[in-house]
DNA sequence: TTGTCTGCAAAATATTTGCAGGGAA
DNA sequence: TTCCCTGCAAATATTTTGCAGACAA
């Protein structure tokens, strides 16, 4: 059921937000639960987990890609960048670590901050998916 | 003298190991103060921010470049490879959004960590720059 | 004096963990 | 019964913040 709310939220939510969709369908569902299963769930590779700044927030795509995150709304997308295993091959060999792959996170204003100069209330969507906003960050 | 700190540490510090450093010569100096000036710090530019699960990073360099994570230490040391400003540019053009930069960050299992089979002690150097591991993830 | 910065402690946030109970095998 | 998973609450960990005092301009 966590993995569910995961997969059907395309918009990379935090911990708390899956709890919340969660709990909306099953009231008695507790935040240890949540984490708990989240934390299996990105150990077998069923979800992607991104390090942000605040708070994890996660993946339903299993594939290797990038993201894009607001700097003012801390909405986070994917970007439109093919994932680089050149990269993985060539820092394995500068460096015997025995690499597992690399995360890549661009940094920006989307286009609905930089018009509204504000941080815009809690709708719209990334410039080609539904996405949450979250409105928190400075 | 926060600044000295993180700059004099080339590991990739936490704040709190700035905090100790920072104490160790200025005993009466308290976690609240690091925090803040750190903070300033990095909107000032003169130090980086890293996010990694767990606890934020600083970084002495002010140039762009990528990190490379030992997953069972969890020490950090530079990745040897150049910054790619043509992806900047790529995503700014099929995105819209006012791209600022991209983070990276390699992970994998250090040479040191890969024969040892076990989280180390807490010593050791980086392929190349004496880095202090944490040895505190699973 | 005025404003800025600090130490201290409490608060806020995010996540993990101990424990007893419930349900499936 | 046995084992695993859960809810609940307390515990951790990290970072921020309110406040009163110290220091410099």
């Amino acid at each position: 059921m966590i993995l569910e709310a995961v997969r059907k939220s395309h918009a990379h939510p935090s911990a708390e937000q899956i709890y919340l969709e969660v709990r909306s369908r099953s009231p008695r569902i507790s935040r240890g639960t949540v984490y708990r299963n989240l934390n299996l769930l990105s150990e077998m590779g069923e979800v992607r987990r991104l390090d942000m700044p605040g708070a994890e927030r996660f993946d339903w795509r299993r594939e290797d890609h990038y993201h894009l995150r607001c700097t003012v709304c801390n909405r986070v997308c994917d970007a439109p960048v093919a994932y680089q295993h050149a990269l993985d091959q060539a820092v394995t060999e500068e460096t015997g670590f025995r690499i597992q792959g690399h995360r890549m996170m661009f940094e920006g204003v989307c286009p609905r901050c930089a018009k509204k100069k504000q941080i815009p209330a809690a709708d719209g969507e990334c410039p080609a998916a539904g996405e949450e906003p979250d409105g928190e960050r400075e």
